[in-house]
DNA sequence: TATGCACTGATTGAATACAATTTTTAATTA
DNA sequence: TAATTAAAAATTGTATTCAATCAGTGCATA
């Protein structure tokens, strides 16, 4: 999906990454100087790759102000929520009407690397079980939906690094299972309403503590997200 | 929604609206040089326009090769009607819900403004034809299913341009009339019956004549959309 | 005639440079 | 002390510059 220059790619990437991991927080100054000299390049390649996060709604970018991380208002985070609603459901409902023998193996395929992970590495859990919606899209053959979803899991991410205090992966395991049966059984009812109900979950435990935080040390934190060329 | 760099709003709401309008044909170069000398902007500013565009869907941006007005595919063009089929259905799921009143009062300002200009001024006929689309979002009041709508309606205008010879706004406004009146009557299938059945005619339009053109003259078709600073 | 290869010109990729704006700091005054 | 203002520093906006890549032309060769 991402093709323009070579160069803004990883910073585009990593930037992205490194927002929904959580690791750059809501509100977060963006400087274009620090992070050009993060990833060894020029202001012109940030700032390339800000506008693009930018426009993908993960950043916030003003005139003369330069770019923070996103902070989405309570409002927005159930506007995001609900739509999300509305897309993931729409996965639902056309999975459901195809071929669900290869699906249901790719699913369970993640699921058990989904698993596996579970307790050993948190942040790959997570990881894990936001491409585990990710995943969901894609196998409906629509390229469209599936961008969709990966922004809007991207940006749910981003409400729950804002809102809510950590989110364990545990109980969406057993979720997940549930909507893959459904799936396999090719009961779009169930499928829906299971999808809703995992979703929904997620949502409440957003909504609770606000949890202020911010300040931290952003080419530190990038200097993790740096994949190092050659 | 835009807010950054001041300089480069103006070239991005350009093209895009050249594009929109059909007056940039799918596959037209946007080479650099040109838009920015026609809009009097440096190179730098051109290309963050065309990266928020690419990111839209309407450019496609090849590394050292430049941008392109999107030429879609044929299954891209289902997939993207098939998606607004989604998101629009949404749309009047929720109008529907909501007070009609104040929303129907819009609709109704509106259709007036498309009865006034149909056979009068195609291009603002077709204009507000998606628009009309624009609005019904705009009024479920959420910023993103608005964003979503506003980004899919354009992107089915370049489906229209690549694969429609013209398209008439006529037989719309009908249809317009009653999805307002299935809102009214607070009919949620009814609304969503309708509004499938006006979009399903608008694709179907577009499956015919593969209309292969392109060729002409980008900066004598950009001056036109270059709004006067001043 | 067709194919391949250097060469030229045009176009993009990305860094640097300078102008404009904001933010910070410090000093002044009520 | 608090509020205001002025100057300095930091940051962004945008143009310019140079390097790299691509596209097209003509010539050589099979």
């Amino acid at each position: 999906m991402y093709k323009s220059s070579t160069r803004s790619f990883p910073v585009y990437d990593s930037l992205r990454q490194a927002i929904i991991e959580q690791a750059l927080k809501p509100g977060v100054k963006l400087p274009e100087d620090s992070i050009g000299e993060t990833f060894g390049v020029s202001r012109t390649t940030v700032r390339n790759a800000l506008v693009r996060l930018d426009a993908e709604g993960l950043v916030d970018l003003q005139p003369n102000r330069g770019a923070s991380v996103a902070v989405p208002t309570i409002e927005e985070a159930y506007d995001i929520f609900e739509m999300r609603q509305c897309l993931e459901r729409e996965v639902m409902q056309r999975l459901c009407k195809m071929d669900t023998k290869p699906i249901i193996k790719s699913l369970k395929a993640h699921l058990a690397q989904e698993r596996k992970y579970l307790d050993v590495d948190t942040t790959r859990s997570i990881r894990l079980a936001g491409e585990f919606h990710i995943l969901l899209a894609e196998l409906t053959g629509s390229k469209i939906l599936a961008n969709y979803v990966n922004e809007i899991v991207s940006r749910c991410s981003l409400i729950l690094a804002r809102f809510a205090q950590a989110h364990s992966a545990k109980c969406g395991l057993d979720e997940h299972t549930e909507i893959i049966a459904a799936i396999e059984a090719g009961d779009a009812e169930r499928a829906v309403s299971h999808m809703h109900h995992h979703l929904h979950g997620v949502q409440d435990r957003a909504l609770l503590n606000p949890d202020e935080e911010g300040k931290n040390d952003i080419s530190e934190i990038l200097a993790r997200y740096v994949t190092p060329s050659t």
